[in-house]
DNA sequence: CATGAATGAGAATTCATTCAT
DNA sequence: CATGAATGAATTCTCATTCAT
């Protein structure tokens, strides 16, 4: 693909995050996200087979963008508390800065437009953070817990944090996020 | 209303819960909530302004529903750890019992068609769950936070539970499941 | 017919010609049109077979109440001249004195709901007028043009000065409403 | 706009007029607009913001091709007389040429259909027909009646004569079509 | 390749009419 | 008789998708 092609492709996704972030899917459709990317509407579908398709990929971006992020500067070395410290944090202050993509995310994850291809796809994303569950159960750091359910725990409360501080509740430096985050890992923990 | 009448208006709430369960949103057009229902479009018009008012009057139905049910068997006077530990597990419970009315409310909510009408029916339908967190941060068995954060974290956590079970990852007797509600215990006991 | 139905008959009369002067066609469903007149709507249909047939019904009543009205101080007795005079004042001022009326026969004429029972039933209402305009040219005081085309050119322009005092740019009083009148008799006579 | 657009355009206005003309406002729902006119619903609203959008360009472009029409042919430098002779006359013809134009125009005027903005427009269009009432009533031509009752009897009058053309009842030729021009002129004149 | 006009299936909503009470 | 709840055909309008330019 070409470096304007791909700036294309890039406009059109950018465009139905915000979109759809700020009005729901019902606000987002295909004319208005062409309209919002300066593209035609014809262009969306030389690189989306559908509007399904479109909102896929966009999903896999968005936790794409989000995975590479909280692992810049995790690193399996780290002993494993301070790994999970090190994502938790990550997590909610990734959450909180993108706060269209987390918009995004919860209604798509909602929606009943989610494939087994996406759904496949995210584990492949998720291996690195498997990986230090893994190695907390090993270490017998956490409880007795499936992974699944541990990091369904984890997440559903990270962004439950998330969210909370950006309906204005709370501010990132409050000492009620450090305490909050802290929750989170007392709840995981053996 | 008419007994019939009560009818018609609940045949229509219920088609409405199951077909947005099922298929989300887009799949539940008015033609097809009637359909199931076994009334006519029209009829629908006669106890609901509109599409957004009959999705509405649903969420205050569940929620109301919801808490009803879980505060039954729940009295003032019981201590609070153990009101907690009633509560949260007739939470479970009540989710596991009634997937679609969870699968109803987590599209819901994440939807922008929620109005402050249903905003300010939701915070009076749990009070009695408010009056329990003051008494718990007041006898000073939760960690300080604010009673928001506790809530959402609780709340986010017992539907991630929930789901679990759902998926089929877990049974309800299963020793696992009473390790995860203690876990969220653990999370906010201080 | 009982005097309650005849009531009730007149009053969805009365509702029709309201909603339908004030709203137009399109603001006068037989649903506000029971409302207005207080009775069911089920009830208008053992008066009337449709709407179409209260519409019609309706028109016959309205010019039959107009034709009656002007024609009370009428005599075939009166000089032509005079009489002209009388009628064509007394148009206007039914006209001005009812502007609900004129207001839904204007659409209705307009319409294409107009049925050939109404308007030979028509026809029958304005015999004493016809018989005034024969009796007009008999004496040679008209203009040889047919009598329709007088008819029309009349009716046309009393409805016109009836329209202007309605909105507003004249009194009755105003001598420049005498004026017109008279500028209508100078259109048809010899 | 390209000129298949416009076409399109001219296509859906003309479907609508004839419509509206042959069967009256009910007749015309969009998809037998768009039927008629050989292209799709949707593309109706490519041009048209809404039915009511349509309905008020369609009054616009009517009125605008009347009074080109009837102002062909016509100067300021004609004597008032003549200026108006040609005008009534024009202003008949055009009417019986387009039969449709005027069933169309006696509707909508009658109906709550008007919006501001076409009355704004309507006033522009007669700006020329007007210098000529205010040319004739200051060579003292015509009765002192205020401007908008002689333009509102004149119209009438001629739409009158029009209909009657168009009902069968006369021919164009017909000698008393002169005598009733010249009545509507004896009307008017001082 | 990019575009956006054109399309028509499908969605929400209205309303004349019926009929059980 | 009177009522009005129930109905579904019909209406307006939207939007994903196609395809000629």
């Amino acid at each position: 693909m070409t470096e304007e092609a791909l700036d294309k492709k890039a406009a059109a996704l950018q465009a139905a995050l915000e979109l759809i972030a700020e009005q729901g899917f019902h606000g987002a459709p295909m004319s208005r996200i062409a309209e919002r990317a300066g593209i035609g509407v014809g262009t969306i579908y030389r690189y989306f087979a559908s509007k399904d398709d479109l909102i896929n990929a966009l999903y896999i971006e968005i936790k794409s963008r989000l995975t590479r992020s909280i692992l810049k500067g995790y690193s399996e070395q780290l002993p494993v508390r301070e790994g999970f410290q090190h994502l938790l944090d990550a997590l909610v202050r990734y959450c909180v800065a993108h706060p269209a993509e987390l918009a995004f995310a919860e209604q798509y994850e909602n929606s009943p437009l989610i494939t087994a291809v996406t759904r496949a796809e995210l584990l492949r994303l998720f291996q690195p953070i498997q990986d230090l569950f893994r190695r907390a159960l090993a270490e017998q750091l956490l409880k007795e817990l499936p992974f699944e359910m541990i990091g369904a725990l984890v997440y559903s409360s990270v962004t439950a944090l998330a969210k909370l501080q950006l309906s204005g509740a709370m501010q990132l430096g409050d000492p009620r996020y450090e305490t909050g985050l802290a929750a989170i890992w007392d709840m995981i923990k053996r």
